[in-house]
DNA sequence: GTTTATTCTGTGTACGTTCACAGACTCTCA
DNA sequence: TGAGAGTCTGTGAACGTACACAGAATAAAC
């Protein structure tokens, strides 16, 4: 007669005592790490645990410590974006990479549809995770104001314009941007101009700020065309606007990869050589910076250190520790390549 | 004398029944939509579950069902992979959703070193989750062993080499190939080749074998050029090759989209317009498609798709169902662009 | 040999659920 | 009226762990 193979049930901490010859207290002492413990004792548990394979169940420890060893990692964008910005996969690999290396799991929580919202908000009030990092969140966000009211050691990814004072890590877009534009005037540039873009965004309005502070005095506000998203589309139409306003433009700081890349359609279209007639800059160092002819010199956007920034914000939290005000502004390298 | 404001303990279904007059039973009856409860008592639990801001403890709920509620979501790629391939972060989007939609939680495990292996097979055994989403797995991965072992219900997206008997949700690389070969040879093309990469990799494999059914017997292995990876430098020197060998040719498959931006380049330099003089047809319909001069016609990756089928997989075997043998193939719809 | 400190160990309780069981209350029908 | 079926409710376990506490063993000091 064959005995079915029951799914054979997982060894518990008693199971070890009992092989050990001790008690549940002892072995969790081993199996915690805590002094107190003889050499005897050590050596038989942990030899104990090895033969019956014993591994502590995660709901129970949850239970009785309150706490869930997790980290909610919360993006607040539609479906597409995940493909169009690849900067979103890099985040949270870095962010993963920090949490697992305190042994804290992260989930993933995708909000695409007010339904969404709401099944978040009751996740995150179930005690499901211990923190959250949260990528993009919009003003005045219904989970923002979910996570502020559980006390939830949070930490954004940029941050909502509401919000200042919540931990926060993201990059110095207006430092970047200065040092970018400083750079393509030291190429001897004469005529610089911008294709500012997205200006309701704090990303959007300190790279335009950041140029001007390159520029100083020799700031024309003739040279500057703004348009309204970080778009290939409408780096066209802002390059095309920038030719007929100042056709002696030999300089040109487009507020993003995708914004250059339209750009120099524009302006092969013109009949403008890059970079020998017009210098060119991009910002975020994406799959377009290198995919364009020539390509683009640009800005580094620090993808994983964001994530891994962010990670280790809700980390310190957790522990207890401060975190510094004002948020962490991150380093962002220029990349130098051929378009200027 | 102020109060120090304490962490607001969490509401238990003790509270509630406490508040509505009833017991734990009852209340628990009612959490769980079970038959049984008197209408009154249902609307004095529901007020109470409102009034204390109730939400079941997952860690409770979990020791005593011995499960979950969560699902693994295995990467094992190396972190530049998530940059570069496109579609991963679709196939997470699609099991997300598929998940969340059946109240199970998605949890992110990326493994990008030995030590990740390790880690992740001890949070495996742990029980933190029901079930596991393996994509990209390796030949002979320790992770696909652990997960036997224990017995978890898993699904791959894509399947590995050596373990064809377990559920896997992939496409048919093979017809898809077949189908948009024919569809290039309809447009009157006489001369087809075909740039095959990757043929140590099913997939690359399966879509050499598409192209020659297509062809049947005017399959001529003269016009076929083998690359080892399915990559841009890869598809300029796999072009090269076939414009000298036959300099006639005035149709290309190519094995993926990169090759085929690859080709592009290798057409513009030998002189050939596309798609007037040589037709050029990708795989993937990755970012490359829409980004190259002219965009590519090319298959499309049901990359969401894909995951919400390894999620549907999962659930499945959760539910107790049966999974279909031989995995689960999907449909490739073909876009046409502009290259042929 | 007694006191005192130090190291080690076992036990009971609590965490917040679900589930099986037993009991109470309503109906219906003979 | 009484038996039985069906509906509803409360109670006591159990899940596997951490932690506080009490107590035993050992070592050190007088």
């Amino acid at each position: 007669m064959v005995s079915v193979p029951a799914r054979r049930k997982r060894a518990t901490i008693h199971d070890v005592a009992v092989e050990a010859g001790v008690s549940r207290g002892t072995v969790s002492r081993v199996v915690n790490d805590e002094p107190y413990v003889s050499a005897n004792a050590r050596a038989a548990i942990e030899a104990a645990i090895e033969k019956v394979g014993y591994v502590p169940n995660n709901a129970a420890r949850s239970l009785v410590m309150q706490r869930s060893q997790a980290v909610g990692f919360i993006v607040h964008e539609p479906h597409s974006l995940f493909l169009e910005d690849p900067n979103i996969g890099d985040i949270l690999l870095g962010a993963n990479t920090a949490l697992s290396h305190a042994d804290y799991q992260m989930v993933c929580l995708i909000i695409d549809s007010d339904r969404d919202t709401a099944r978040v908000a009751r996740y995150l009030s179930g005690g499901f995770v211990d923190g959250v990092i949260i990528v993009s969140a919009r003003q005045n966000d219904p989970i923002t104001r979910v996570v502020e009211k559980l006390g939830l050691p949070t930490a954004f990814v940029g941050h909502p314009p509401d919000l200042r004072d919540l931990p926060f890590v993201g990059i110095d877009n207006r430092t970047s941007a200065r040092a970018l534009t400083e750079r393509l005037l030291d190429t001897g540039r004469r005529r610089v101009g911008m294709i500012a873009a997205a200006l309701d965004r704090d990303s959007g309005a300190d790279r335009l700020a950041g140029f001007t502070d390159a520029l100083g005095d020799a700031f024309d506000s003739n040279l500057v065309a703004s348009v309204p998203l970080y778009a290939y589309a409408a780096g066209v139409a802002g390059m095309r606007e920038l030719l007929q306003r100042s056709p002696e433009i030999d300089g040109v700081f487009a507020a993003s990869d995708a914004v250059a890349a339209g750009a120099l359609e524009a302006l092969r279209d013109a009949g403008r050589r890059v970079p020998e007639d017009v210098g060119v800059v991009g910002f975020d160092d994406s799959a377009w910076a290198r995919r364009t002819q020539p390509p683009l010199s640009t800005v580094h956007q620090p993808a994983s250190g964001l994530g891994a920034g962010a990670a280790e914000l809700v980390l310190q939290q957790l522990r207890g520790e401060a975190t510094p005000v004002g948020g962490l502004l991150l380093q962002t390298p220029i990349v130098w390549r051929g378009s200027a």
